[in-house]
RNA sequence: CAGGGGGGCUGGAUGGCCGCGGCCGUCAGGUCGAGGAAAGUCCGGACUCCAAGAAGCAACGGUGCCGGGUAACGCCCGGGCGGGGAAACCCGACGGAAAGCGCCACAGAAAUGAAACCGCCCCGGCGUGCCGGGGUAAGGAUGAAACGGUGGGGUAAGAGCCCACCGCGGGGCUGGCAACAGUCCCGGCACGGCAAGCCCCACCGGGAGCAAUGCCAAAUAGGGACCCCGUGGCGCGCGAGCGCCGGGACGCUUCAGCCCAGGGGUCCGGGUUGGCAGCUAAAGCGUGCUCGGUAACGAGCCGCUUAGAGGAAUGGUCAUCCACGGGGGUAACCCCUGGACAGAAUCCGGCUUACAGGCCCGCCUGCGCA
C-alpha cells in the first residue's frame, strides 16, 4: 500500500501523532480476525500488532466489517458510519501505532446504541485488547 | 355529508459542533453531493468487444384482437370484443380447433363420425304386471361440457320432421384505415371443449457484457506439451503477376470479399491484478409558451444544469420545531415513546414489487339544503 488515501481522517491537531488508515486487503482482515478480539454490547473489536515489516510503525490501520447478518443495505451502512464516526474519536487518543483494529458491527445494536455509550465501549475494549497483550 | 371509483404529487424542516467525496481556488475558503422506487434484475435500447459481410433456409427463443405513439419494447394511448358492477369504472396469454396428432379424470347408458340406463309409444306372448322385439333424444339421472334454445304445429310416442324468433354457418351490402358492428339473403344445423398440450400462421431476435473495452506504467515471460486440417494443382508469362480449380473458421446453402502458409483445439507454466480513459450535457429536465393531435406524443421557442464514487463519499451527534400514531396523567395542556419503504455503481425507456403519514384535481351513487 503505498497510495496515502485516508478516508477517516487526515491528521489531526498535532497532539495526536498517528495516522488513521483504512485497511482494504482481505488478508490484514482475516489476520485481525485471528488475534485477540473483545466483545461489547454493539460491536466486537478485532486488534493486531503488526510485525515490524508489515507497514509504517507511526500509523494505526482501522478496518469495518458488518455483513449481511446486520440487515439491509441501509442498516449495513448506518451501523458501518457510527462505527467510523467513533473510531474517528477514539482510536487517535487511545490507539496504539503500529496496530491493526477491525470493528464488526452487531444487528440492531450498533444502530440504536446511545452514541456516548458506544465511545466508552470503544475506549474500554481497546484498554482490554491492550492489557491482554502481557 | 356519507359511500364508491380514477388520476397526480409529496416522502419531515431549521440551526449548532465534528467529519467524508467531486470540482473550483492564491494557502483562506467556495460550491455540489441518493430514490420514487436508487430495489427485483423481468423486458427494451444506447454504448463496447467477439465473429467474416449479405441473402435464404433450418433450429431455438420471444410476442400474439385492431390502429397509433416511440430509438425500441412484452411499455404507453385510443378503439373493438368478452366478462364484472346500479354507476363512475375495473378486469382479460383476446390469432387459428373444417391442416394434422393428442387429451377430455370422476360421474354417467353415452365425451364425437356416436350412444337406449330409467322413462314414453307400438307390436307379440302369457301366469295381468312382467318378459321379448321394435320405435323414440321430448322428460329423468350424471357431468365443467350431452350433436342448438324457446314457443307452436305435428305424431302411436317423438324428433329441424315443419314454422316463427334467437343462436350457428355461408354469401352480399352499408359504416369503419382496421379489429369489428349493423342489415339483407341463403342453409334446417352439418362444425363440442382444450392451442397457459404438441402444433399451424404472422411478426421480431447473432453472442457476451462497463469486472465490457481502450491507453499508459511497472514487473515477469517473450514460453512448453499434445492433437487435428493444411502448407496445393493446372494453364499463360522471361518475370512481377494473372486466370481457373482446390482448400481455410459460424448449423446448412448460395453469392461477394479476404487469406494461401498458416489456421484451429486441449492442457501446463509465468506475470499483473497500479494509474488514466470509458464516466456522465443526455433518446436530459420543465405545473413555461405557441402550434398539431381525442390521447399517448410530436414540432418550434424559452428557461435550467441536476452525484460521479471506484475495497466504493453523500455522514455522525445534539437541540428546536412539524405532522401523525401509541401509552400515561381528570381536563385546556403536559410527559414519555416511535418517524414508511428503503442507499446510486456505465447510462437511458418501461414493467413489477415495497411504502408511515399527508396534500391536490375530476368522476359516480345516495341523502340533505337552495
Amino acid at each position: 500500500m503505498t497510495h496515502t488515501d485516508t478516508s477517516v481522517s487526515s491528521t489531526p491537531p498535532a497532539s495526536s501523532p498517528a495516522a488513521l488508515v483504512v485497511l482494504t486487503k482481505r488478508t490484514d482482515f482475516l489476520a485481525a480476525a485471528r488475534a485477540r478480539r473483545e466483545a461489547t454490547p454493539a460491536f466486537l473489536l478485532q486488534a493486531r500488532k503488526r510485525r515490524a515489516e508489515d507497514a509504517d510503525p507511526d500509523i494505526i490501520r482501522v478496518g469495518f466489517t458488518c455483513s449481511k447478518k446486520v440487515g439491509n443495505a441501509v442498516a449495513r451502512n448506518r451501523a458501518k458510519r457510527r462505527l467510523r464516526e467513533i473510531a474517528r474519536q477514539e482510536l487517535p487518543n487511545h490507539g496504539y501505532p503500529g496496530w491493526d483494529y477491525v470493528l464488526v458491527g452487531r444487528k440492531d445494536a450498533t444502530a440504536s446504541r446511545e452514541f456516548e455509550a458506544l465511545r466508552r465501549d470503544l475506549a474500554k475494549a481497546l484498554r482490554a485488547v491492550h492489557k491482554a497483550r502481557k
